[in-house]
DNA sequence: CTAGTGAAGAATTTATAGATTATTCAGATG
DNA sequence: CATCTGAATAATCTATAAATTCTTCACTAG
């Protein structure tokens, strides 16, 4: 059981260094294979296609964040800081990482293209540190009575849209979005906060 | 003079009707030409370029939806009404109108593209008739004062980003979508409402 | 001078044959 | 039996020549 995780993290080291020097499309599976002198048919016994070499990739990318989003969560701020504080910090770490690597933009691309589900179960990961946050600031008095948290953890994210795939949906630059964000959260906490008025549309 | 626009009516209709049917791509100048009863060259008396054409039709188009935002944003509605009533009317009929003629996605795209400067000036026209309703309701009550409402109109712009292209950004139906949207003004609403807190970032 | 033509050139698209590459699988290996 | 290979196949990409299309411009007609 333990040769077999083995080779299948030896398969995703070789692909993720040949996919962020050279591209996903530029590298092919006997490339990867021969970096872990095995064959390229062999590679199928641990992932169904190249493309799931990716999705594994991008996985263990979100593995990450949503640690960090739990780290996030559970600090010690207001229930609006931290909510800014989730989104500034998978704008700025998205943006860094596609800036270093071009590469990288790629296979983002090709995943959101062919595995949309891929995308919409991670914000509902993500969805769940907001519910929290929200449900914290609820009881704290930072924030409003919400009849649905869930429901407005994703009109959140819906108005928060346009900076997570910063460099594909604009081209402008990151002192700019952090500049647009940190506008578009102080509408939104507002929105939130206990004094607002919930206007009936 | 009036030759001269009877003309590039004429070349603009043909167009539209070709692009309509056929597709940008897919509809030749000789053909748009061949229509109006003249040779492809002279076309280029009239539009520097066949992208040309198409913005042509898109500033048509745009004009339509400003003239409807000026109407909305003087309604005998509460400021926070009009406001959900513009960016509801412009999701509602893009939609549609993309909708009706699948063609017509196409030349939109290839304007983002081509003509990204374009988009920006439509959303320049249209953040006028927001600080005006913005700056109505900053007088009626109806909203909390605001430091720079074209920043704020800016934001707001920013956070309804995903409901602008519903059919390349997102697969969603437009009942969705309206929900979503209807969401988020709610949010950002809220946001502008006297009581509201507006949090230090 | 204004409105227009049509041939020429540049740029783009299309078609397709050849080469690569992803993926499968019968069978070799230990 | 579990692990892996390498040849076969199917799908995709590449290169490029032919054709089409966009665009320019010298020139015609009124």
């Amino acid at each position: 059981m333990n040769d077999k995780t083995d080779t299948r993290k030896e398969i995703l080291t070789a692909a993720r260094e040949r996919f962020s020097h050279y591209g996903y499309s530029k590298t092919t599976m006997s490339e990867i294979a021969k970096d872990c002198e095995m064959s390229a048919g062999n590679i199928y016994r641990f992932f169904a296609s190249k493309l799931d070499i990716a999705e594994a990739m991008a996985v263990d990318f979100n593995n990450e964040a949503q640690e960090k989003f739990r780290k996030i969560s559970n600090m010690e701020l207001s229930a609006p800081d931290r909510l800014f504080e989730i989104f500034s910090y998978a704008l700025e770490d998205t943006y860094k990482k596609i800036d270093a690597e071009a590469k990288i933009l790629e296979i983002a691309e090709i995943l959101r293209r062919e595995r949309p589900e891929f995308f919409n179960s991670q914000l509902a990961e993500e969805r769940v540190h907001i519910v929290k946050i929200l449900t914290d600031g609820i009881e704290s008095g930072a924030f409003r009575a919400l009849d649905a948290p869930y429901v407005t953890a994703e009109m959140i994210q819906s108005a928060l849209m346009k900076f997570r795939f910063p460099q594909s949906y604009t081209s402008l630059k990151l002192d700019k979005l952090k500049y647009e964000l940190a506008g578009v959260m102080e509408l939104l906490i507002a929105g939130l906060s206990p004094g607002a008025q919930v206007p009936h549309l």
